[in-house]
DNA sequence: TTGAAAGCGTTACCAC
DNA sequence: GTGGTAACGCTTTCAA
């Protein structure tokens, strides 16, 4: 391993001044660059973050606490996030929490243990940050947390633009699957689905899931159809469990959108490519991530930040689990 | 913060043997050993993973470079991987490349100026990996590397499978979508295809396509129809360009699977969802990637390993993208 | 069984 | 402009 010593020693001059022309500050006369920068690269030295995360008590990495990039959700927030923070040279430190408050927990740990200059976490649990203030900025994602700096879309606005346009679109007697109730985005959908509903006209019940896996959806959509026969307008969770749902009532075969509209939650990638494809609420993932990123870099550089919350609007895609409308007017 | 001077200090122990009782090696007294834990727990004390890497010259950091999170074949992969290595305390420093050398070459750097311990890596282009062997352990993962170690499918016996199917199901004018020649496993399962077609009194054509994203699949396909009419079978290079030949095969209203009958390759989770849900070749994802981990591990810890290279099969899924076919026999 | 001290590779302060 | 050196928080000799 090279150091900055053999690069001293290589050009002749001090440690210090290569120290500074290594970081560009403190005067240093054009010859020592000169001389400095070539030996750097004859010696094909470069720095060790290590040494410098130890000095600064600061790394150039951030945490990135996900609950399970293998939901189709998360790797577009994570690349958002990512290709944000890789502009100013920030590294990420990634984990999967499965939103599990021991994994979790251990993330954090390790990643303040490795000296992070910030965590962006898109869980819920979090049981650490509960207890206190973490000891470095940090960002929630698509999760909303009392009184914290959080990126997150507007669910309940998109639960109430996906209840409406079900109704518009003709569905009288409506399902609304109702994820897990601790999932604040989750939550948040089904409160804006529910006050639509209710202000309105139209029948709805209410289906509780446990989990938003495709499977449990699958089981739900069984009964669903079995004790809500004259549905005619099923409000999923997510895109997933909107999938699932889908396929059962193919399975069934009922006809969609004729006899029964779906609308999903999210618009994952694969949303456009099911069939008949997902008319969903989409969020803007990507930028979720990006602009998480960039409030904590903001945070970082103890930049002044307009707002604690930034909250992302969602919009209807329409696709072919809904029926066609005339044009407004 | 506090340091492991602060507990010596609590505990009116020195620092040496706070250190020895962190790391429990070394004699240390059962009094002082509780005076110390007592110390670590009042404080709340928690090592400086940072200053540990420095004086080791390692830290207990992985890198992993894939091409891109937000293509759906990886999250699973990075999932194997994490879960693996997470077991024993290590952790993930990741990032995309979207196989661009430069990208590449940064994240490794970066990599290695905070001594990770090892490096598994799902890239092709590993500009900065052709040049020298790296400093640290290195297994690649899913792409392979003359002379590395590596962990990848059989994606030639996986051609080869898919094309066998889709001769024995009756297809007999095969057109094969060959993606980017220079990505090892669309290489290798293009190369198996051919093989078995070659040798198969079917007709057969390639298409050549310079990417494997839902965009180009889907020109590429309708220049399929247009130009080979009479194609009524199809092989693809990946899922996702399935799903592309898939719609547009829907879209001019070819019947699936009684005209055309399609293939895809690697069996990502939205495959099933589709419709017809598609045929596809499986590759053990989240296996391949928990191996590469513990390879890698083993490398770190310098094990014996019995060999370089670790071919994991693969099996073909039969779905509705292809016909039925009576049992054998 | 314990402690003093050197050293890991940097940066930043202070002299010159 | 430049260099010497303390310090960052830890581990590991080595001596006691």
């Amino acid at each position: 391993m090279v150091t900055i010593r053999d690069v001293a020693a290589e050009a002749g001059v001090s440690v210090a001044t290569v120290s500074r022309v290594l970081n560009n500050k403190g005067y240093v006369h054009e010859d020592t660059l000169r001389k400095v920068q070539q030996a750097i690269e004859k010696l094909n030295y470069s720095p060790n973050e290590v040494a410098r995360s130890l000095f600064k008590r600061q790394s150039k990495l951030v945490g990135l606490l996900l609950p399970d990039i293998t939901n189709p959700f998360f790797p577009e927030l994570a690349r958002g996030v990512e290709d944000e923070l890789q502009k100013q040279d920030f590294r990420l430190l990634f984990g999967n929490s499965d939103e599990n408050p021991e994994k979790e927990q251990a993330y954090i740990e390790t990643f303040l243990q490795n000296q992070v200059v910030g965590i962006i976490s898109a869980t819920q649990t979090s049981g650490m940050f509960n207890q206190e203030q973490p000891a470095v900025p940090t960002v929630f994602l698509d999760r909303t947390h009392e009184g914290r700096y959080t990126v997150y879309a507007d669910g309940r606005e998109g639960g109430k633009i996906a209840a409406r346009e079900l109704v518009r679109r003709g569905s009288r007697n409506i399902t609304v699957l109702k994820g897990p109730g601790h999932i604040s985005p989750v939550q948040d959908r089904f409160l804006g689905a529910v006050e639509v509903l209710a202000a309105s006209s139209v029948d709805f019940q209410v289906i509780q899931m446990a989990s938003l896996t495709y499977e449990e959806a699958e089981e739900r959509a069984k009964e669903l159809f079995r004790q809500y026969p004259a549905t005619d307008g099923i409000l999923a969770s997510n895109d997933m469990t909107a999938a699932a749902v889908l396929h059962e009532a193919l399975r069934i075969g009922k006809a969609i959108p004729e006899e029964v509209q779906i609308i999903g939650f999210d618009d994952i990638p694969m949303s456009r490519l099911l069939f008949p494809s997902l008319s969903t609420i989409k969020q803007p993932v990507y930028e979720m991530g990006k602009q998480a990123a960039q409030l904590l870099l903001k945070l970082i550089k103890k930049e002044e930040v307009a707002e604690q919350i930034i909250q992302l609007p969602v919009s209807f895609v329409e696709r072919n689990t809904t029926r066609k409308v005339k044009a407004d007017g």
